[in-house]
DNA sequence: CTCTGTAATTGGTATTACCAATACTCCATA
DNA sequence: TATGGAGTATTGGTAATACCAATTACAGAG
């Protein structure tokens, strides 16, 4: 037992708290742009030094973007325990894409063998909210619940482990947002049902169509992303596309 | 080779890269104290601020400790997430297990196919020292090698991603390192054999067999933590062991 | 040797200033 | 009217300095 208690909050603790219950604030939406740094340090009491701090560590955690010249903007009201952040150049998508087709389709084929009808209901709740920021081309709504979506279907595996590699691989942030907005309606279509798909054949318990709906959502994804935003696949995408046939 | 990326690094993130080599710097020893703020700004040819600002960083991925009026300090040359440090309960074994299951083999699998004969000849030593604390009875230089044999296999993926998955689900404390001393001999030998066949398939670039062994290897794992440790097997886990049969 | 109090060290915070990137305003121009 | 561009205001990035509080190191007293 360490001696906790006793020790007194410091400042920028206390600014981060602050900061943390106005992200979680619902009336500020997602995408929009919290207040400067200036004024923060002046609401809060503390300088801007302070604020800057405290900022990182929310930056860290993937819940907003700092914007030079421009502004902090809301990006996840949720931690995601990412490794994509600052600091070691801009994370390689090409390499996120293929550690999620290694590991996602198990985890899910686990989960559904194992989530629960309540957990399923969630999901369904997720997808929609899903679908509404797809075709409302809103572009943090869209990363955020779609991140919900896999977090919620990593934590029915009943498996913190799993549900904490889940959460790593779902970055804060991602080239996915930026393309929203070129994506043709048929595309759409198409990634909202994969998700779909993926839901549908939980519902039925089979976990080898989960697996596969999985692997041609990732595949999907990859195609999007190489097609909108210059993300080539990697090697292993590349040949699973063709051996699945994902093109459209 | 994303868009453009012609975006100039800020000094911020040069310093947590600089940090960051440090961190990974074996000859800097975990719980070893790092310079001062005021040195590291002088060092990286900046400010207290910036060095503030990425030890920020580093701290909210776990692994340094900062204390006023002391100093900060190495705790971890990895990062890791929320789910693994809670200090009220030790973390769930058979869970930890499971997700060893879900995830390494396909890894493994990957990593076959693209590691590099350098990586291999790492990997030969760290299963050397592997050995020599299997039959010393050292559990502490158990887990550490064995710890860096999963790590230096995920990292030849090439995908640090994926390595980075593989880092969180080695941890730093086990009841592996217990149990080594209750072991008989034949079950030393089958865990040492467990890792050397792995190492042998992976030389002969065999994938399929790589997974197979790895399975195995966790299984057996499993087996012997139950035995030993009274960690249980998870439902999968023990389904498992009885397709595959693995008992001894 | 232990104890104790002082001084040095170190992180925490505030303030100020300036730079660079971005966003905005507004007027000239087609 | 629409458009484009120059100039200005805003905002984050960085530096430098000073001071405070917690901790540590050390010298001197017992």
């Amino acid at each position: 037992m360490q001696t906790s208690s006793a020790r007194t909050m410091t400042k920028e603790e206390h600014s981060l708290e602050q900061l943390l219950a106005m992200v979680r604030d619902e009336r500020l939406e997602l995408g929009s742009r919290l207040p400067t740094e200036r004024t923060l340090a002046e609401e809060f009491g503390t300088s801007r030094n302070t604020i800057r701090s405290a900022l990182r560590v929310l930056e860290a955690r993937g819940m907003v973007e700092v914007r030079p010249g421009s502004g902090c903007y809301l990006r996840s009201r949720e931690p995601h325990n990412g490794l994509c952040l600052r600091g070691s150049g801009n994370p390689d998508w090409s390499a996120v894409l293929e550690a999620c087709y290694v590991v996602f389709p198990p985890i899910a084929a686990l989960s559904t063998e194992r989530i629960t009808a309540g957990q399923i209901a969630t999901l369904e709740a997720r997808l929609m909210d899903l679908s509404k920021a797809l075709f409302a081309r809103n572009p943090d709504a869209l990363r955020e619940h779609m991140s919900a979506f896999l977090r919620g279907l990593a934590e029915g595996t009943d498996n913190p482990m799993l549900a904490a590699v889940a959460a790593q691989l779902c970055p804060g942030t991602s080239p996915l947002h930026e393309i929203v907005f070129f994506l043709q309606d048929y595309e759409r279509e198409a990634l909202f049902g994969d998700h779909a798909k993926i839901l549908q054949a939980m519902k039925r318990r089979d976990a080898q169509e989960v697996r596969r709906c999985m692997e041609e959502r990732i595949l999907r994804l990859s195609l999007l992303l190489e097609r909108h935003a210059d993300v080539p696949p990697s090697p292993l995408l590349r040949s699973e596309r063709e051996r699945l046939e994902v093109f459209a």
